[in-house]
RNA sequence: GCGGAAAUAGCUCAGUCGGUAGAGCAUCAGUUUCCCAAACUGAAGGCCGCGGGUUCGAAUCCCGUUUUCCGCUCCA
């Protein structure tokens, strides 16, 4: 039961395999669930695409400055954020029907049962017995509170339930070589608190004044009950986060300057605007005001790509309670102390990859009535593509390899090249087409007589000859992040 | 984590009744050609996912396990 769309996405993670863009984990060793590894050109790729963020957003921006936190970060600070709590769900299973609930929603759902029965004094028992089962840990009690309140299973109907279990999201190991010395410790499972916890001291050290933004790219972990959907959802993943720190009271002004300029850089790359959608978050998250989501339309629907969070002071309000530092700013302006509120913008880059190469991939026909022929083409921005250009010799004899690596060894400091001279030039061409490089660049034997060559272009394969001496000009401006910034 | 299906060369797949593994494409070397996946010759590539069991003998049958896919579940 394929459908096109699915057979496309198929198509898209054996063509990011075998072209060398993702890898699975860990593959000779039978793999590692929902842990990816990028490959040659996916390295290239992501790394422009953090190239194409961290430009658009600190150095097109004077007041955003960018950092690099560690990993590791003091237990504290996930009491503070919230994650410890959050991020612990305490889960049971229905034996009957092998279905597994978030135990606090089962109750959740009973209480809303009571109240739309206006059963309003059971409602609030029940709520206030839950909330204090929950705060303690109680797991045994969150169990005895589904079978007192005769939760059965929505689907088998039965109150058959195994214990509550709780499942942790954040990944654990311990500081310290000797074990029972040593402090738990979490991977961090977001980079938003590196941010968080470093606001003082970029903002002293840079003196940066309201409104200012701190900028991030790095791993984050979440140890994920299932993981699935190729690179969508995974065990180590990276993010691109700007957290920008402004006046309270001017938060609504802000999140719509920041939903909008989001919007315009993936619209930049040239993506049809059909394919992204936004998602406004009716349930806010407990340190949030309003909430959108980037949506992009992938072949298995519109997934959460980017979300633009207006946060308010809960982060820093919460390090102040917790370090007992005080995190505020003195605004000049209105001669005032207050602990800033933030808009935060944060993208999956693997999502964003993702998206990318779904977005450029395309299985194009090019058969003519004499001829079946067709040809896989990544028709990736040229500042996204990994290799920007590739140089062939027509022919490996006559003098043509020699010239095309000398041509080669002038522009290979500014631009990442291929060279190649093995098997026919239409072959190499579509070599190219299949890894998106946008130029292909031919010597031939004209090329020994006049210092010209050939320039083969992706999207439309025709060719124009021009001036060997040029080709540091022309591909440098094809390339260019002036195109889309 | 639960249920279902699958796993054989880099890829797509064949492999009969249980009898020591095969094709096409791709790769590599060479010849030829010289601007859009050409041809020819040759080579390399496999603990049949892994572990155990049944059997004289297992890719094939049984059990376990890992990974992947589909559904459920989960997902600030």
């Amino acid at each position: 039961m394929s459908t096109p769309t699915d057979e496309l996405f198929k198509n898209v993670i054996s063509h990011a395999k075998e072209y060398g863009f993702v890898f699975q984990s860990s593959e000779i060793y039978d793999g590692l669930s929902a842990v990816y590894d990028y490959g040659q050109n996916g390295a290239e790729l992501k790394n422009n695409i953090k190239t194409y963020w961290w430009k658009a957003m600190v150095q097109m921006n004077e007041n955003i400055v960018g950092i690099d936190s560690a990993i590791f970060m003091h237990p504290k600070i996930w009491e503070a954020s919230g994650h410890v709590a959050g991020f612990n769900d305490p889960m049971i299973d229905n034996k009957d029907s092998k279905k597994r609930y978030r135990a606090d929603q089962l109750l959740e759902d009973k209480i809303a049962q009571y109240d739309s029965e206006n059963k309003t004094d059971l409602a609030e028992e029940l709520q206030i017995e839950m909330d204090k089962a929950l705060k303690s840990d109680d797991l045994t009690r969150l169990r005895e509170l589904i079978i007192e309140h005769n939760i059965t299973c929505p689907i088998s109907g039965t109150a058959n339930w195994t214990e509550v279990r709780q499942f942790n999201l954040m990944f654990s190991t311990q500081m310290g070589a000797i074990a029972e010395e040593a402090d738990v410790i979490y991977l961090r499972p977001e980079t938003a608190q590196g941010i968080f916890v470093n606001y003082l001291n970029v903002q002293k050290s840079g003196r940066m004044k309201i409104p200012f933004g701190i900028a991030q790219i790095g791993k984050a972990f979440r140890n994920e009950v299932i993981a699935r959907q190729f690179i969508i959802r995974m065990r180590e993943f990276e993010q691109m986060e700007m957290q920008f720190f402004i006046r309270p009271g001017s938060q609504k002004e802000w999140f719509e300057h920041w939903k909008q300029t989001r919007l315009k850089w993936h619209l930049a790359l040239g993506t049809s605007p059909a394919k992204y959608r936004f998602h406004e978050h009716t349930k806010l998250a407990h340190y949030a005001d309003a909430a959108f989501d980037i949506e992009f339309e992938f072949p298995f629907g519109f997934k959460e790509v980017e979300g633009i969070h207006s946060r308010t002071d809960f982060d820093l309000g919460q390090h102040q309670k917790y370090s007992g530092k005080k995190l505020q700013y003195f605004d000049p302006e209105i001669n005032q102390n207050y602990v800033p509120y933030v808009i935060e913008t944060s993208i999956g880059l693997d999502r964003m990859f993702l998206l990318t190469l779904i977005n450029a991939y395309e299985e194009e026909n090019l058969s003519t009535p004499e001829k079946q022929d067709s040809r896989v083409v990544l028709r990736l921005h040229p500042c996204l593509a990994p290799v920007k250009a590739a140089i062939f010799p027509l022919t490996k004899k006559d003098g043509l390899p020699e010239k095309a690596r000398e041509i080669m060894d002038k522009l290979k400091l500014d631009f990442n090249l291929y060279y190649e001279e093995k098997d026919a030039i239409g072959k190499r061409y579509r070599r190219q087409d299949a890894i998106g490089t946008p130029f292909c660049i031919t010597v031939d034997h004209q090329t020994l007589e006049d210092n010209t060559v050939t320039i083969r272009y992706r999207d439309t394969m025709q060719q124009e000859r021009v001036s060997a001496n040029q080709l540091d000009k022309i591909i440098g401006e094809l390339v260019s992040w002036k195109n889309v910034l």
